[in-house]
DNA sequence: GTTTAGCACTCACGGCGCGTGAGTGCTAAA
DNA sequence: TTTAGCACTCACGCGCCGTGAGTGCTAAAC
């Protein structure tokens, strides 16, 4: 049942496989031997597909649910598929426009790129999407906003280098007016614009007085959102899926999806995943029922991709959908939707950049899909 | 069938159908005459509860699903339940101390309030909750902020007094630096502070160049924030949902249920319920079976309040489950949530408001749930 | 007039049996 | 190595039916 990956398959058993598995995507049954020569002529008989079937059922590329029921394809065979027998197809030219049209009219609203891009993204893979926000790796201070609120407290605006705004409370130890707070953070406008958290350390070294509250807080502020992974996660896409025959029947896959949605720090964690060093931005990664390290998402599999610029403002997006999925067109849809994402957080941070560190993204139909 | 609202019916009617309530709430199945007899001994034998079934039936509270069936209570029982026989059953106070406790520890860190009360909120009703951000109804400038990104692209950001930010792409009629975007910002910051879109307005006049593409950008985006209800709309919960029998077995009134939290213009159309002028903050509104205007929520009901410091900064928040909802908890959990959001939203806008201005929140078990 | 015991009637539900046919594995011949 | 032929398996759908929960009705009791 279970040998070793090295084992090669034959074309005709990579066929056959490719075959099955694009069956099962369509029909979410088994398979039938019968039905297979009657789709696509093979030129051999049903006999000799059974021999085969039989064989890809030893290695544990098949499954058969019960004797006398057709083949459908293990984890392993979905793997095998994804690896080395997927065509490569590029999302369709018009849907590309069309996706690409979208963001172009969204593309000065920002606050709507992430709803629009999960949206997109589970209409054009037709599976649930999870994306997360861009982050830079290196927050630079641009400016600090600090507004009296009541008492001792006080909102606390810090916008970054590039765009990113982060607020908070603060506590002062002794309360503060607006105009003190207003001269507190002009203070902190001056000494830090255009730094990053390490200068502004230094710069607090060489002159103690400027380390106060409300410098520490920012400081703090800055290196939690150097953190590789922004903490609010984007989904959408639950009424795409609850379509699926295997999520309407077996009420405990969709309860299980749903959890892993809603369950926001298994969602972290499979997102961490795109941080592994191995993956570089652009490349794909699919994970298939979990790859036996979730439990959560044995029923499920899970495209991922980073997107952004390499080393400096990236964000992980991804759909996750059943085991018996479109890879092909899921992978092409990640890929795609990365890109079109990468220009935009490009658009906003290339002033900080000089130009040979721009990334460029990687196109359509380019390198396959990295295997995890 | 259908007899006129006005129908009053008598204690024992009150309380057999307060009771059969009950035993549906409980038990999601049918309720038989017998059952009621037996575990509430109500010093009737069964056929005089047959009796008042039938003619609750008449008068179109319950409904039989098929003869030899016990009742049901019909979307108007359930109404009738709400309006006139639930009894005011606040949430227990060890419930209530937890959530505060929750909310207290999240005090400083404003982007956790709006995920933490979906959890909560989720949690203490046992259904899916629904909320947007406060947003105050008269946008007051603070600082603006530009920052160049490339070519005549330019991030704005746009602080509100109260903390509110906005964030923009623009695209200038001619390329400016950073160095006179930042006068360009200045110039706004010094003329605007503390004003509302209608002074800014008045000034522009006075002054015409002042009225630049990036004024009448910050204009239009203050009027923008001004609208009633906050584009975005958080939510979860349906993993508490989905163990719902109803839920379960009927696939078609989950996949509604999905797709009304995620079709996003409904959920704003919903949440607007709680814009019409009969409703003040504090009273909890409550949505039986869409109440015939919303097909989409035939099978659902929603229970919605608003929060905040009425006519200053509001949002509205809720929660969304069966028809056979827990209404008491589901009431008394939407209060108690929109209190304490409500204290911290006060928190945060004190020092803009005279004293006689805040809105004491209404306290649990206050008002009697208020009917559409 | 109201309540209730008695009784006939209804009908959803679950279990059972079974025919059907899709699909296989095996064997022996090509 | 392929394939025709065939026996075998077994999920699925269907109809049947007993069971019992629960009702409505009627007539007697309060």
């Amino acid at each position: 049942m279970m040998t070793p990956n090295a084992e090669k398959l034959s074309p005709r058993q990579e066929m056959l496989l490719r075959l099955i598995v694009k069956e099962h995507v369509e029909t979410a049954g088994t398979v039938a031997s019968g039905t297979l020569v009657d789709h696509y002529d093979l030129g051999v008989s049903p006999a000799t597909v059974r021999n085969e079937m039989a064989h890809l059922e030893d290695l544990g590329y098949l499954h058969q649910p019960h004797t006398s029921a057709g083949r459908v394809p293990t984890d392993r065979g979905f793997r095998y598929f994804v690896e080395r027998l997927m065509e490569d197809h590029a999302l369709p030219q018009n849907e590309q426009r069309t996706i690409a049209h979208q963001f172009y009219q969204a593309r000065d609203r920002i606050e709507e790129w992430m709803p629009l891009a999960s949206t997109v993204l589970a209409r054009a893979a037709q599976a649930a999407a999870i994306l997360t926000a861009p982050r830079t790796s290196g927050a630079i201070f641009k400016h600090l906003e600090l507004i009296a609120t009541h008492g001792r407290a006080v909102l606390l605006i810090l916008v970054m280098e590039g765009g990113t705004v982060e607020q908070q409370m603060l506590v002062l130890s002794e309360p503060m007016n607006q105009t003190a707070l207003r001269e507190a953070a002009d203070r902190l406008n001056q000494t830090c614009a255009g730094q990053d958290a390490e200068q502004i350390k230094a710069r607090m070294r060489e002159f103690p007085p400027l380390e106060t509250d409300i410098a520490r807080l920012v400081l703090s502020i800055m290196e939690d959102a150097q953190g590789q992974l922004s903490d609010e996660v984007y989904y959408y896409g639950l009424s795409e899926l609850l379509q699926a025959p295997e999520f309407a029947i077996a009420e405990d896959a969709s309860t299980a999806l749903v959890r892993i949605l809603e369950e926001r720090s298994l969602l972290h964690a499979v997102l961490a995943e795109t941080l592994t060093p191995s993956v570089g931005i652009g490349s794909v990664r699919v994970l298939i029922g979990g790859e036996g390290r979730w439990d959560e998402l044995r029923t499920c599999s899970v495209v991922l991709a980073r997107y952004g610029i390499a080393n400096y403002a990236t964000g992980t997006l991804g759909v996750v959908g059943p085991i018996r999925m479109h890879y092909a067109r899921a992978i092409s849809a990640v890929r795609f939707v990365a890109n079109v994402l990468g220009e935009l957080v490009y658009d906003i941070y290339q002033p900080d950049l000089r130009s040979d560190l721009r990334v460029t993204s990687v196109k359509q139909s380019e390198s396959p899909a990295e295997e995890v």
